[in-house]
RNA sequence: GCCCCGUUAGCUCAUCAGGUAGAGCCCCGGACUUUUAAUCCGGUGGGGCGGGUUCGAGUCCCGCACGGGGCACCA
């Protein structure tokens, strides 16, 4: 038996190239629209999650069949045939099962197209649950749809999408080969859910503000540009919320939040992408430390919902820390002994720390040590707190301490993911900063705030004493799924064209 | 922006003083009615892009693109 009236395609001398691999399923979808104009089905109604189906048979011993129909919808991900019997793996986004596929249950023609069927088509299956003499939970197949036909061959199915590029450009092909990478993605939603969950439940109001600001602020940070065509004006993407969420405390929501997308103009890394998930919320009435506890908390609440077993201690109180002194143990530098930028940069080439301090403000040093030398060192969540009021545009000064203001940031894994003040309600104090913000800004330095009027006569309408907090999500999530790259933790990280 | 490393078949990986580039999976044909990356037989596919050196370049040199890591900057 040559076989070829079944293959019109054999004898062919170039076969498995890209092209012919995708010519060849091509060719299996058309003839399938051919023997039966409704092959492709507009919907698969009332499939099961498999994960669902494996955990109600556990206890079914390796040979024992039943009679109990279920109905699965995933993609074909191995085959393994035998003759008149064959075994399919299907994945739906809850796992895997194994269909078992006999002859004298679908027939000839039936059981020759399920088994022509190609890796990484959808398929839907109708069967009766069964434990196999090897003792895999399967699906005896006993009609079958083809949903989808993919026309391109997936990855290895097997060992997994490893070239790193083509996992963050083409995400879809990372999810359908790794499973710990789908794994990552739904306990991001489940993060998130968990984030608003608490905030939600302890009285805060979610809210959106404006993504285009005539005026960006709230961070020090470039922002990107873009024009309004019809108003004919500059707009920026808005670098953080904070701004607009402290008017809302002043028309009294009281405790406000908003989750969503902040965009910075800056450097692409494994802990920087120019567009990134942040939260933000405003209590009115609180402090820093009402602050603290709010952030830890929810940390908290956000790990147990990926039931997050890492190495990080999240029992709360976390550490705490003083900013200055944290420098001075990482570092030796004291900060108030070297008060300004000229002998603060003499300090730094003194101890040979490897600082640029060259047309450097003492802010940007200062900052610079931390981020350099204890940033890194703090792996078990911490609190710094109370930072100089040069890096603090909007925090409230410290209530004994002079000079520096009631800020903390809080870092875990050797990264922020937070950071929070007791706001700065007094608008008056608030004019003079966005006064230094100015000089900075002419100055050179390209992340000085800019003079943000409406904001400071939403103040002088009267804030209440505030806390606020801004936390990093894409941070937060590497952290509970233990992810080393912010790439691993957003689906469609920035990449060049 | 700078430095280092990488780029071989649809996917995962080999190979080599500069001398016709191999395998598994996938795909095609065949055998097998409980397989587990099923097995067995047979078959098909390739050096990121552009230059240079050389009788001959995937391999050496130069440039470019993209990716990864580090530095700078940032959350």
């Amino acid at each position: 038996m040559s076989g070829t009236e079944e293959d019109p395609g054999a004898g062919s001398t170039v076969r498995h190239g890209l092209p012919e691999l995708i010519g060849e399923r091509r060719e299996k979808a058309r003839r399938l629209r051919e023997a039966d104009d409704q092959a492709f089905p507009y919907h698969f109604r009332g499939s099961e999650p498999i994960a669902e189906i494996l955990s109600q048979y556990e206890r079914l011993s390796a040979g024992d069949e039943t009679e109990d129909k279920h109905r699965v919808a995933g993609r074909l991900v191995a085959r393994r045939e035998g003759g008149g019997a064959a075994f399919l793996d299907v994945v739906d986004r809850t796992g895997k099962i194994q269909l078992h596929a006999r002859m004298d249950v679908l027939g000839e023609q039936r059981f020759a197209e399920l088994t022509s069927l190609d890796i990484g088509d959808l398929i839907g299956v109708d069967g009766a649950a069964l434990r196999s003499r090897r003792g895999e939970i399967s699906l005896r197949v006993d009609s079958f749809a083809l949903l989808a036909k993919a026309l391109r061959p997936p990855p290895d199915t097997h060992r997994g999408l490893a070239d790193v590029e083509t996992r963050h450009r083409r995400r879809e092909l990372d999810l359908i080969a790794n499973e710990d990478v789908r794994r990552v993605f739904l306990d991001r939603a489940q993060i998130v859910r968990a984030v608003r969950a608490y905030l939600d439940s302890e009285g805060f109001v979610e809210v959106e503000t404006p993504v285009l600001q005539p005026l960006y602020g709230g961070a020090l940070a470039r922002p990107f540009t873009t024009h309004h065509n019809l108003l004919e004006r500059t707009l920026y993407l808005r670098i953080a919320t904070e701004l607009y969420l402290k008017r809302l405390l002043v028309g009294g929501l009281e405790r406000v939040y908003e989750l969503g997308k902040d965009f910075r103009n800056e450097g692409v890394s494994s802990k920087h992408n120019p567009e990134f998930t942040m939260v933000e919320f405003y209590e009115a009435y609180a402090d820093y430390e009402d602050a603290a506890a709010r952030l830890e908390a929810l940390v908290g609440a956000a790990a147990s919902a990926v039931a997050y077993a890492g190495e990080l201690d999240f029992t709360v109180p976390w550490k705490r820390v003083g900013f200055m002194r944290a420098i001075a143990e990482a570092t030796g530098v004291d900060l108030r002994a070297a008060a300004n930028a000229p002998a603060l940069a003499r300090e730094i080439t003194a101890r040979q720390l490897a600082l640029a301090t060259e047309g450097a403000s003492w802010g940007q040093m200062a900052d610079g040590l931390l981020a350099k030398y204890v940033e890194p060192t703090l792996n078990e969540p911490t609190f710094v707190l109370d930072y100089p009021v040069e890096l603090s545009p909007f925090a409230r000064e410290h209530r004994s301490e002079p000079g520096l203001v009631e800020r903390w940031e809080a870092f875990a894994g050797g990264i922020e993911i937070a950071n929070a003040f007791t706001e700065l309600n007094d608008a008056d104090a608030q004019r003079q900063r966005f006064q230094a913000q100015r000089e900075a800004a002419e100055g050179g330095d390209e992340e000085a705030q800019p003079f943000d009027e409406p904001f400071l006569q939403a103040l002088e309408q009267g804030m209440p004493p505030a806390g606020g907090v801004g936390v990093g999500i894409d941070r937060l999530v590497m952290l509970l799924t233990g992810r080393d790259s912010i790439r691993e933790v957003v689906l469609f990280p920035a990449m060049r064209d």
